[in-house]
RNA sequence: GGAGGGGUGGCAGAGCGGUCGAAUGCGGCGGUCUCGAAAACCGUUUCGGGCUUUUGGGUCCGACGAGGGUUCAAAUCCCUCCCCCUCCGCCA
């Protein structure tokens, strides 16, 4: 949610910002919204205070009052419809995107920031399908399509690049969190996931629970509604997520690269908002260091302004080299969601000033089951020996 | 799943129709004392919103888990929901 009393103070500024992301007229629409409520709350308040009365009233104050609070009934009846709908629409409006973000609305527009390492030159590259041991047929059996089981070498090396990936992040102080899947709607708005990206989102209609797709939701509300003390904080959280892949249709069908539960290690940070610049850079560096402790040849980009989904005001997609595809694919992402979603998740700390201050939060990928698919098929079969103290297998067979 | 108890400020914990945004204690902050510190003593200390402001503030409104209701008046009474605790049952 972006800050409502910064936008009316600076709506020019707001409305440029937002037009990258296409919301300009969003932006307008609430703009009326807040004006209209700002002309009613003054209204109720002054016909409230009128109804205050010490002690027993006496007749005379007692006719007064009805008539009073007829007309506050009146005028409480516009304010609520008029809060909603500003609180509706503030809902709706997506962070702005910092300036340094490229233009564009699309995957192509990315502006690409540096590539690492050798693409590997092979002649007939193996898919991982054919590499490791997937089941993707038992598993549209058991589940439906995109799904799949990982057995033997191929889920050993998976736990391997889980613990490995948790290893280098708590070296950087990252405290391991292995969080709830199910949670409340509050928590998906709170996050920013609902409304806009609902489509994507399993729900449990029975019990009002939502399927996580990230630990991203569970980590950002582990300290909804709180005033922290110590900033900033650093969690690492290791869950499997859910996603409907609502709208990926006909897209990346092939075994497991895009299915709708797989695991992840996923970093999160609370911190001042002088400092998150600085934390988005950092989360970029350890999520470089892990690609290359891997041996993963890659590529950054930082992600086009209409591209950026509506928490984030600015994302960079670490993509690894796949083979077979000869194209580089989304290994990781790390966005900088600036106050959106700790302003919609009441999170706040004391600064220096009066009254506590809204933080900012960060997100980032460590690994996914996509790193382990990425390992399968730029080695095709061999794993990287960092790899071995964690229980992978030297080779990964069929 | 069954039976009971409870949700109040950063924490603990009073209040159970009006004088309560809320006693008291702890913690925090400022001060006195001291070479310095501790102790003691004095003062201060919830959050959100609108308007206003010479940026110190001023002013009005809202909030005692959430939402409804009763009443001239609700932290206090009633209803629904959420959460926590205890006992029993079940269970990895």
């Amino acid at each position: 949610m972006i800050d409502a009393r910064a936008a009316r103070n600076d709506p020019d500024e707001f409305r440029r910002r937002l037009a990258r992301k296409g919301a300009a007229e969003q932006f307008d629409a609430w703009l009326a919204a807040d004006e209209r409520w700002r002309a009613v709350v003054p209204r109720v308040d002054e016909l409230r205070a009128k109804t205050k009365v010490k002690g027993k009233p006496t007749p005379e104050q007692l006719e007064e009052l009805t008539k009073v609070k007829g007309e506050l009934k009146q005028a409480e009846l516009e304010l609520v419809e008029a809060d909603a709908a500003r609180e509706l629409l503030l809902s709706q409006l997506p962070n702005p995107p910092d300036n340094s973000v490229p233009d564009g609305y699309a995957e192509e527009d990315a502006e690409e920031i540096r590539t690492w390492g050798e693409v590997p030159q092979l002649d007939d590259p193996k898919e991982h399908t054919d590499i490791g041991r997937f089941d993707m047929e038992r598993a549209a059996r058991l589940s439906g399509s995109r799904f799949g089981y990982m057995i033997g070498d191929t889920a050993l090396l998976a736990l391997a690049v889980y613990r490995f990936a948790l290893d280098a992040v708590a070296a950087e102080g990252f405290l391991p969190v292995l969080p709830p899947v199910l949670v409340r709607e509050e928590a998906m708005y709170g996050t920013g996931f609902f409304p806009t990206d609902r489509s994507n989102i399993y729900a449990l209609l029975e019990d009002d629970l939502y399927l996580t797709g990230t630990s991203e939701v569970a980590l950002a509300g582990l300290h909804m509604d709180e005033i922290l003390e110590e900033l900033p904080l650093r969690y690492a959280g290791f869950s499997t997520n859910f996603r409907r892949e609502a709208g990926a249709a006909g897209k990346d069908t092939r075994g497991m690269f895009r299915v709708h539960q797989f695991n992840k290690v996923e970093m999160f940070v609370f911190c001042e908002p002088s400092a998150s610049g600085e934390e988005h850079e950092h989360l970029l560096s350890i999520e470089e260091r892990i690609l290359q402790g891997l041996q993963i040849p890659y590529r950054v980009v930082n992600v086009a302004a209409g591209d950026l989904g509506a928490p984030a005001a600015k994302k960079y997609d670490c993509e690894g080299w796949f083979p077979a595809q000869q194209r580089y694919r989304e290994l990781t992402s790390t966005s900088n969601t600036t106050d959106f979603q700790a302003r919609r998740l009441g999170i706040r700390h004391r600064g220096s000033g009066k009254s506590p201050e809204t933080i900012h939060t960060l997100n980032g990928t460590a690994v996914t089951d996509r790193t382990v698919l990425a390992i399968l098929e730029n080695f095709q079969g061999d794993v990287p020996d960092v790899l071995r103290q964690y229980g992978a297998p030297a080779t990964v067979s069929r």
